[in-house]
DNA sequence: CTGAAAGCGCTTACAG
DNA sequence: CTGAAAGCGCTTACAG
């Protein structure tokens, strides 16, 4: 295992001065043409590649951002994970990526290693508890970070906070499910308490106030196996329920095989609408009605609101919302004509 | 935003030298106890923490790992990244991670920015295609490299392949499917061609083999999309056809979604099965029969194995099959009592 | 247009 | 047990 090459080794090869080696690399228009592609040349022949921790001692700013996510196997966050790396990737930046598993010890640890890593900027999607243990050591490094689709830490001066628009997605779905004619719309799913349930859910409470229908809740976690068993809940003890709202898709896939299960026709007897439109929404059958929240995009959209941050010093405001609409499919808009078995 | 703090900044306030700070930074048993507390206590104070480019600078080990996944979205390699990378975070490195979208030319850019970046090892999922521009690279840079999952780059000496076993795997669903009485078992999915594809398929082709029966291949991408619209052309195409190995779930789990639209029983006129065992298997409905790969275990043993490879030099056998097995469920074994309407 | 020199924040022998 | 000094691979004024 030979020694890494170094700009000195370069220098040596293409007879010139390290400084020089340098300026070739940042493409400089300082260096005559022919002492460049000699300068290249030995480049490639030694097969020197760029140290940049060593140019990050010097100029410190590394090209690494943190991505530090609650819970990285929920296809919502992957995708949003995934879309944004490759927006950093495309501008030049790697992203160091972790998953807490929602725990916030785990956060606060995960944290400062990226911080010991000398990452220029961190973008989270914080688990809820012990806040300060993450928080704090990114104010003291004084990076850009942002927070993004929980808001857990108040100073949204010094953590920024973007979001879809919950709330607007809520009163969407739950206008649709009454232009539709369902009678009685039960909001099923999300943890009692937590933010993200609450503008899900707040959206649902204004619409229904306004129709002058009651409200039906059913919190729970945000998983498949609650939203089979809530199915199942659902037919129950509340028979009259004729449609759901569901905190989130994979409630909703949930509620969908429940239904399957307990032989509930959905689109007909039962309509269901999920939160995010995850790729499998199309896919399933019935396929599933949801609120699109362009996960991709806001990806896209946070990836370049911390590199503008980070390079020309553009501060993001406190909170973004961002758009999302409704995407309509089978689920609760009744059936296709190959429905029938 | 003032300047990160420095450890000759804690020596200052410590009124030690900065050699002696680096030693109680690295928990060295030669200083003497009060003046680690004294040095900690100064660490605390001005809220210093430490720069590993610098460390790394003198030391190259970086402490960062990268990860490098040709399909980030598809949950098999979700589940496998995540775990392979809470097990790294858990032994004190930090992953870099990129998907590439099996685009080789992004793959050679991100592998090329992670050499720059100095990561230590390399474990890559590669996508097909220019293996020489993502390879030569990690062979100048003269690190440990894995390949998993996949096997591209015939060099398995330099970078030694681990995947579970597939042929068994395809072997046991093949024969489970046998004994619970299909008689014509089809081979549903996956690209012509790729190894992968291959592999789970001589599974399925030995055992039909071994119990005279006929094989029928009906390859396609990988998707939920095809397995729906293969359970249709199945269905009219080959109505003898009573049982289906998938190539992977999202395939068995489109077929699940197409066997719906299309009236078809699952576990009664139809059986299926689907490989990899991704959590959605044990929500669906019907529950979806699967061959377990452990792709959880399955990341924590690659992170393991680059490490002791990393730190003392344990080079990994050229080739590594990991255990699977077959989990039954509802989609082959025949409906559960509460399965009719 | 190119070279010599200092410095980024650490670690590591080497003295004391 | 602790300090002074060199060096890791770069960049950046500063001379020439």
């Amino acid at each position: 295992m030979k020694r890494r090459p170094t700009i000195i080794d370069v220098a040596r090869k293409a007879g010139v001065s390290k400084s020089t080696v340098s300026l070739v690399l940042q493409n400089s228009p300082q260096v005559r043409a022919e002492t460049r592609d000699l300068v290249r040349a030995a480049i490639a022949d030694i097969g020197y590649f760029y140290n940049r921790a060593a140019a990050n001692l010097r100029m410190s700013n590394a090209g690494l951002i943190g991505l530090v996510i609650n819970d990285l196997r929920n296809p919502f966050f992957t995708e949003f994970a995934t879309s944004l790396q490759m927006a950093l990737s495309a501008r030049g930046y790697a992203a160091v990526v972790a998953n807490t598993d929602e725990d916030p010890d785990v956060q606060a640890q995960v944290v400062g290693a990226m911080l010991e890593h000398g990452v220029s900027a961190l973008i989270i999607s914080p688990a809820y508890g012990k806040e300060p243990a993450t928080f704090d050591p990114i104010v003291r490094a004084a990076i850009p970070a942002m927070q993004v689709l929980r808001n857990v830490e108040p100073r949204m001066d010094l953590f920024p906070f973007a979001v879809p628009d919950y709330v607007e997605g809520g009163r969407l779905a739950t206008e649709h499910l009454l232009e539709a004619g369902a009678r009685r719309i039960a909001f099923v799913g999300g943890l009692q308490g937590r933010a993200v349930t609450r503008e899900r859910m707040s959206g649902y409470h204004a619409a229904l106030k306004k129709a002058g229908r009651e409200p039906l809740v059913l919190t729970g976690r945000a998983t498949r196996a609650f939203g089979r068993q809530a199915a199942r809940r659902l037919a129950d003890d509340h028979p009259e329920v004729d449609a759901a709202l569901c905190f989130n898709d994979l409630v909703a896939l949930g509620m969908l095989a429940g239904c399957a299960e307990i032989g509930r026709e959905v689109g007909k007897d039962f309509r269901i609408v999920g939160f995010d439109d995850i790729e499998e929404c199309a896919q399933a059958w019935p396929s599933l009605s949801s609120v699109h929240c362009d996960i991709a995009g806001f990806g896209e959209r946070i990836a370049a609101t911390v590199l503008d941050w980070l390079e020309d010093g553009v501060t993001p405001p406190p909170q973004t919302l961002t758009p999302v609409e409704l995407v309509v499919r089978e689920s609760s808009r009744g059936r296709s004509a190959n429905a029938f078995s």
